[in-house]
DNA sequence: GCCAACGTTGGC
DNA sequence: GCCAACGTTGGC
């Protein structure tokens, strides 16, 4: 199994937007970022897990867990010139990006922030503290995940 | 809203 | 293939 950290903007789609969804499970699409759809292609497994993360707000941090139920699969999205991540380059026959599902799990009891992460010594060498890290899907260690587990309230033992 | 860091584009 | 210009991300 594989740990990740997944980012979004709350204002765009938030963790509440997740556990409201259906099966609480939808896509993961619109990443338009070669790096990242790497990850999503290649090493993004089902029953990996998630933190779930709220970037460009205030403030910023890792607001709980989910887990992916799909494997990467074309991200239809990037063809339909009336979606936001429209992309010309991407055809059906030959899809540039895709996306995986994912299935909210659960929320953080306790709310860890960026600043949070990066006072914990414990995480050093995490991507998401690091200085310009924009990647929006980051692999993460398996310790540095059962510590961020830890700091929301969640006991690791239950959910890994 | 600002701006530093980073990724992508495109002329040469 | 280099690299300047441009666009985006995301903390602050």
């Amino acid at each position: 199994m594989n740990f990740w950290l997944f980012k979004s903007e709350p204002d765009k789609y938030s963790i509440e937007d997740l556990k409201n969804e259906p099966e609480h499970t939808a896509c993961w699409d619109g990443i338009r970022n070669y790096q990242a759809r790497n990850f999503l292609r290649d090493e993004v497994k089902i029953g990996d897990m998630v933190l779930y993360y709220h970037s460009r707000c205030e403030p910023p941090g890792v607001v709980g867990l989910a887990k992916v139920v799909k494997e990467a699969y074309p991200d239809d999205t990037a063809w339909d010139p009336k979606a936001d991540y429209y992309d010309p380059k991407s055809k059906p026959e030959n899809p540039t990006w895709v996306m995986v599902d994912v299935q909210w799990v659960a929320n953080f009891p306790n709310f860890v922030s960026l600043a949070d992460l990066k006072a914990n010594p414990a995480l050093e060498g995490m991507r998401v503290i690091m200085r310009g890290q924009r990647l929006s899907i980051q692999p993460v260690d398996k310790a540095h995940f059962q510590a961020v587990l830890k700091m929301g309230g969640l006991d690791p033992k239950s959910y890994l």
